[in-house]
DNA sequence: AGGATGATCGTCT
DNA sequence: GACGATCATCCTC
């Protein structure tokens, strides 16, 4: 399978709509020990004012890259134990991001069983910590852009994604009830419910 | 300098 | 379904 970077003005800005837009796009690690990579079933959107989000409180050191204009990594350990991987979104300056939080594996499949507890290929990428670890992301990355820059980058769908359903968002205490998670219904990779709630 | 918190995961029942 | 692990980060004293 061809991998093509994105460019900038691929992506959209606003918060809701880049969140819809990366699914079916896929994010690529290019390791010393080769290529990782999986396309993108789930996202959250975390726009501008969201109580939810880490840059509702203001700029800090840790979160400094929600900040940044769209589409550069924002990257953060939670737990103790995980970590999670964001792309800022909005204009400089402006806080908004959105989490991904599942991915297809298509690539580099041996090297995510290395990466992770499991072999079974559905649990690889199924949640914001688990890809993280089965792509070997971690804080290196937060703040890089994500067309090609480095070894972490954003490629343009492979093919047409799926219908795309919406629903409240896992985790979360405040602004529980908006429906800005995404997820390309049928995918068997999905970390959350799978429920049909009405976009 | 110390305490509280968390956009999770793995394990157990 | 429930719970504990585990630590970077932020806020308050």
């Amino acid at each position: 399978m061809q991998l093509d970077p994105v460019a900038a003005g691929d992506l959209p800005v606003e918060t809701t709509a880049l969140a819809r837009a990366l699914i079916g796009h896929v994010l690529v690690h290019e390791t010393s020990k080769g290529l990782i990579a999986g396309r993108i079933v789930e996202t959250e959107a975390y726009p501008p004012g969201d109580p939810a989000a880490h840059h509702y409180r203001g700029r800090t050191q840790r979160n400094a890259s929600l900040f940044l204009d769209a589409h550069h990594a924002y990257v953060y350990h939670i737990y103790g134990t995980s970590y999670c991987f964001n792309l800022s979104a909005e204009s400089d300056g402006v806080g908004g991001g959105v989490l991904v939080r599942a991915l297809e594996p298509i690539a580099g499949l041996a090297l995510m069983q290395g990466n992770r507890r499991t072999e079974q290929l559905a649990d690889l990428c199924r949640g914001p910590g688990r890809l993280c670890a089965a792509l070997g992301i971690d804080r290196r990355f937060d703040g890089v852009t994500l067309f090609r820059t480095c070894a972490l980058w954003v490629a343009r769908p492979p093919y047409s994604p799926g219908r795309i359903g919406a629903s409240r968002r896992v985790g979360i205490s405040r602004a529980a009830s908006r429906l800005l998670r995404y997820y390309e219904r049928g995918s068997a990779f999905i970390s959350g419910p799978r429920s049909l709630s009405p976009a």
